[in-house]
DNA sequence: CAGACTTCGTTCCAATTTGAACCAAGTGAC
DNA sequence: GTCACTTGGTTCAAATTGGAACGAAGTCTG
């Protein structure tokens, strides 16, 4: 068999910078949001999600996929923010199966609260880690990278490299 | 209260490329490294990094560090892998508490059968996805938030605005 | 050497997470 | 309309995780 391109020094210092810093934030994160406001990094997420949304709500799948987690996960995690009163199901009136997941105001004023402290908590763990040019990079370059993976569930398969100028849309 | 230093728009669309990627690389890797080779990606990085040990062996809370995990976790992860023949346990002479977790042939067989689907999907879903340029700038800014929150278990504390230039050296 | 404190790994327990199996409901093709 | 196929969510079982509690060893003072 062909021998695989091996990851060149460059290469292999990003890839260990890549999965150090992402498990490093995400359990600083983790822990802060646990500690200061009793949420889980993922419900926290799901309060964003829904409080951004029109109406606060939002179809089961559709949470789930911009959460980028399994739906019976999201189900679990639903399932909790409703029993704490954070959130409710109801349900979708032009398709019988669908459910949405809406915000309760509780469940807004939970976030309100919390997100002081996590924002202050995502600055000290990236955003004022770095120069806002570096910043811009790093965005940049994982921005591309998330792009790339949401729709191309394209497979294995060679250099993408060409344009697809998409993206931007919601930035608020 | 004074209200809290929001994010602004890039910042924000940092952070969230940076949720979003980092949640789809992971789940891309952790699905790949199942399919193809029947390990977690934290068993294939616990591999990894005893396989490059001096002797492939490493103390279990120096593994732990490494890898960003809770020691219990890691306790339970290297018996599957003893379970499963590719790792094993040895004490450690200077310290009776210690214990070391050395990589056996056939995990080192393992982990060589893993590795060029691996790197296959990491080039897929990171490296080359970007311009050796905007790898090099997305290694630099993780890079440097790994460091900080890796060695500044800094506590909350207000703006770290100021002072404390540290990190710098190693910008390599 | 005693006494207080830290470190090392494991055990235990509760919380999550995920994929597979499922049921119910849309969608199409005939 | 009916049969096959896709979708939307939930349920279920199994794997994983992380924190707290522990017991056994080190380390440091006096």
């Amino acid at each position: 068999m062909t021998e695989p391109r091996w990851l060149d020094e460059h290469e292999k210092a990003a890839w260990i910078a890549f999965l150090s810093a992402t498990n490093l934030v995400n359990r600083k994160l983790e822990q802060q949001l646990k500690d200061d406001a009793g949420l889980s990094h993922t419900q926290y997420e799901v309060l964003v999600q829904l409080d951004a949304a029109p109406g606060g709500a939002l179809r089961m799948t559709e949470l789930a996929d911009r959460l980028v987690t399994s739906k019976s996960g999201l189900t679990y995690q639903i399932t909790q923010l409703e029993r704490a009163g954070l959130v409710f199901r109801r349900s979708c009136p032009s398709d019988v199966r669908g459910v949405f997941a809406e915000i309760t105001d509780q469940g807004r004023e939970v976030l309100r609260l919390a997100a002081p402290g996590h924002v202050e908590a995502v600055r000290n763990a990236l955003i004022d880690v770095l120069t806002p040019e570096q910043l811009g990079h790093v965005a940049q370059g994982l921005g591309e990278v998330a792009r790339r993976l949401r729709c191309g569930a394209k497979g294995a398969a060679a250099g993408t490299d060409a344009a697809d100028a998409a993206g931007a849309g919601r930035s608020g």
